[in-house]
DNA sequence: CGTTAACTTCACAAATTCGTGAAACCAGCG
DNA sequence: CGCTGGTTTCACGAATTTGTGAAGTTAACG
């Protein structure tokens, strides 16, 4: 039997087996491999962050591979770089219980739909059937973004009475 | 000048260009490249369907692409096959306005991702600091899973008083 | 029952994407 | 001021993806 610590131990294997199940929903989300990967080994370390050496070890990836995905992660304000004073070992760190934040925060990615939808209603005219479907859609964007701000607010407030003082 | 009609005319090249804009908006959100142009296609189209020539002349693409294009958005139920009794000619149909709905309501998905982050806590134990971020990137989910409904009830009635009876 | 029109399937060629190795670069340290 | 460990950049080879042409399939018509 292991040594008992007095709380779970890591499980190695399963670590890895989530590493790759939750990088392949990101995947299926739309982000390339190596960032997804690289993302999901930074959430399942205890500190929320690590080194390339560290991250291309346990990924089984070359120092390139890990310096590309994070420079994708940097872009899309996922993760963000630390330098320790005194070391030139560079620390990558996800934005903590933010993340998720960022990524329903895609307002200008919303306010692209809408510009494309404007563009279709203009161009189809809005009293015509289609232009009248795409202002319906167009409407619903609008509509949800209005919302989201509303949810993340319920949210942050939800968290607070269930994390913050728990 | 053209002719008046007394409705706004069809701008085929600003349709074009539409069709262009809103398909890079799907790529970029993870659909492929032929789905995206032919979803728009019929997204602009007064009747909200198309044949399978029809959309291949306006698009420019063969047959084939056309046919796998459908095959994905059919998988993805964001477009319906209708056969139109009496000739062989079939129509795709856009799922009128609810197709947006569908891209929300992506129960199966948020489903898996839960699914995943269940298993990290438990890999990692829930009292560790890895578990804990992960732990509340579940309950975000799970919040998430409930307002999503609720935002749909009210859009719903949102629009029928924008366009239902406006 | 053969013909024909529309759509689908299949195999291949082109184009992208991906990850690596090797070289370049940068910042501490002696 | 040169060394050393760490990270980034670059160019290439591999693998996956993508769209096409051509053959195949199905169903309406004469």
């Amino acid at each position: 039997m292991t040594e008992e610590t007095g709380r779970p131990e890591r499980d190695p294997e399963g670590v890895s087996r989530f590493v790759e199940h939750f990088a392949a929903q990101l995947v299926m989300a739309g982000m390339p491999r190596m960032p997804a990967r690289v993302f999901a080994a930074l959430l399942v370390s205890d500190t929320g962050a690590g080194g390339s050496a560290e991250l291309g070890e346990t990924l089984r990836i070359s120092p390139a591979a890990v310096s590309g995905a994070v420079r994708y992660l940097d872009q899309q304000h996922l993760v963000s770089r630390e330098r320790e004073p005194g070391s030139r070992r560079e620390r990558y760190r996800v934005h903590g219980d933010q993340w998720y934040e960022a990524l329903t925060n895609r307002e200008a990615v919303i306010r692209r739909w809408q510009d494309a939808l404007r563009e279709g209603v203009a161009s189809v005219g809005p009293d015509s059937p289609a232009g009248r479907r795409l202002g319906e859609t167009l409407a619903f964007f609008e509509f949800v973004e209005k919302e989201i701000e509303t949810i993340m607010e319920r949210w942050r407030a939800h968290r607070d009475e269930t994390f913050g003082r728990g």
